[in-house]
DNA sequence: CACACGATGCGCT
DNA sequence: GCGCATCGTGTGG
């Protein structure tokens, strides 16, 4: 479908950087996942950033078999279950030790792929992901991609949460239809 | 070992 | 706008 720059899957030294850092860098690369013959394909359009702040799977810096991906090598998937029927898929970030990910909100280019459980069902992604190495291509990768002429980065606070609700830890490119939620009023940039 | 609940989305009102 | 489906995970007894 979208036709990429490059073919090589974006390396580790991308993803081990600060997570607010891979998160923005994150809009308008491509997340691709090989099913069989074809590869889903969709541009990253919306992100959160989670570290250990109190939203996040890794609060309080403690791992656990869940979050336990979290604290490890940076360019892996941490692919976790929700609501007893959902899957979100996020990117490992930091060096190893650090905890951090970015969660994949929205996909442009890829029918269905708006809000992060959509996209993972659009995709074809759930619990066989997880700990999947990023940064080794098939069938899990991710490309370079970037923004285009005009395109407007949005920076505000993250969905779904209860606590750290003040952090403006989301992205997203204004006026993308893989956006999960359309909330024009904090259209400023970043 | 029990239990409350969530980084959600859908369908109905 | 709201309730619900549906279950792994973490926390507390």
């Amino acid at each position: 479908m979208t036709v990429s720059v490059s073919a090589r899957p974006l390396p580790r030294r991308f993803f081990a950087r600060p997570t607010l850092v891979v998160a923005r860098a994150l809009l308008g690369c491509h997340l691709c996942h090989r099913v069989g013959r074809t590869v889903r394909r969709g541009r990253i359009v919306e992100v959160e950033a989670y570290t250990d702040d109190d939203a996040s799977h890794s609060r309080g810096r403690r791992p656990t078999p869940r979050n336990a991906v979290m604290f490890g090598a940076a360019g892996h998937a941490y692919v976790y279950f929700t609501y007893g029927m959902h899957f979100c898929f996020n990117v490992v970030t930091e060096v190893a030790g650090e905890p951090g990910a970015v969660l994949i909100r929205g996909l442009d280019g890829f029918d269905g792929a708006n809000g992060p459980a959509r996209l993972c069902r659009a995709l074809g992604l759930d619990r066989r992901h997880n700990r999947l190495d990023l940064t080794a291509g098939e069938p899990l990768w991710i490309e370079r991609g970037r923004l285009r002429a005009g395109e407007r980065v949005v920076q505000t606070t993250r969905v779904g949460i209860r606590t750290a609700v003040d952090l403006r830890w989301r992205f997203y490119v204004a006026g993308s239809a893989g956006v999960s939620r359309r909330d024009r009023a904090a259209e400023g940039t970043a």
